[in-house]
DNA sequence: TAGATTGTTAATCGATTAACAATC
DNA sequence: TAGATTGTTAATCGATTAACAATC
């Protein structure tokens, strides 16, 4: 409803809207008009209020007794998330990793465009994935300028992720998805995120431990 | 300090213990003995005041003047997050993703041992990947009880997510990671942690377009 | 209309930070 | 010893939830 400059929504919420994005855009294909905040919080588990809240961030109203339009709201998140503009990426490692991510077809889908793989390894230089050639590390800062490259994945081990990520930071790329379970410094000027597998492991592994609910159901 | 019991961690903490793991683990790696409450957080990103109000939920004192021992809280850290037991993994989806994550090598050192790796497409089962055999989904709750898995790795496609976490579910696993980026429903035994990458990229679309320190440096 | 659902305010709950006495 | 750093209490800050008048 707010008309809001969008840097004043706060990370907590911002980390739901793809879930909201995704959940209403597979209503909205499944041929439903409305979707309440009921539905919503019920769905991803959330209250109605948290996402009444969260929604009140947005440019767009619900109506009453029915709900959020499907196909508005599925808009006006796409527009927040920047998911109706290609986005150019790299993605530097190309280990099992960054050449799964390489040829993972969700992300042309979803306006992410993936402009490049490199590596430091001679042995992978030149080779293929998908329709990608493998690139040595030295041609990384040309690349992104000439290909105008707006995010870098870091799909590389921890010891040279702040390496890579500080050859990013020169060549002016603007965000970093770090798969690396280091934290990366960088200027304030690139956003960072963590997509970190292995601590999601653990965290799942304290859980299963802890987790009152004993074995049977 | 405190002895409590371990579930009394509140889940923003346990999300942090991994990066803690990590960084003592580099650190008594190389040589380091001793790590005070603000090397952690600058390394991290964190207040030091942060550090030692979460270290205070482990069992594990430091030394006024010195900090904590790495070797101490690296062993005391393990513990917590089972990092210091072996954990049985099965993986379901053998498409890009899925195998990646088979051969990932990071997993095996960390205490995960993958024991199975499972797909619905009759074109794929009988394929290896590294030492595993790729099985057909009907496979797969005799494959998890008789191979005693812990945990399953959801990677499928969104829409068969829900139906691949109820047969886990079925077969009793305990715990899910789930890459798909659908909330799951399962009932409170099994625990649920979510790496969703799309997701994490979208929010970095929204941090690069609303960071308000612009490009020049 | 009556009832359902929004948007928003206020209350609660939880997480982070500041501050500082204890201590090695 | 003097100084650095812990562990912990109290203050602040932010996020979630409850409640309800407005409204379609």
């Amino acid at each position: 409803m707010k008309n809001r400059a969008p840097n004043d929504i706060p990370a907590s919420v911002v980390r739901r809207f793809p879930k909201y994005y995704a959940y209403v855009q597979r209503r909205r294909r499944d041929g439903g008009e409305w979707v309440s905040s009921q539905d919503l919080g019920e769905a991803l588990g959330l209250t109605s209020s948290t996402v009444r809240q969260d929604l009140s961030h947005v440019d767009f109203s619900g109506i009453s007794k029915r709900g959020y339009s499907t196909v508005g709201l599925e808009h006006v998140l796409a527009r927040v998330l920047g998911a109706d503009q290609e986005l150019r990426v790299v993605i530097v490692g190309a280990g099992n990793l960054g050449r799964a991510l390489a040829l993972h077809g969700e992300f042309a889908g979803k306006g992410y465009r993936i402009v490049g793989i490199f590596d430091s390894s001679p042995r992978l230089a030149g080779r293929t994935v998908g329709t990608l050639t493998i690139q040595p590390m030295k041609d990384l800062a040309a690349a992104v300028k000439r290909r105008k490259a707006d995010i870098g994945i870091i799909a590389v081990p921890s010891e040279s992720a702040q390496s890579v990520a500080d050859q990013l930071v020169l060549s002016r790329i603007r965000g970093l998805l770090n798969l690396a379970h280091v934290h990366l410094l960088v200027p304030r000027r690139v956003s960072v995120v963590d997509t970190r597998i292995v601590a999601s492991l653990q965290e799942l592994s304290y859980a299963i431990r802890s987790n009152r609910f004993g074995r049977p159901t």
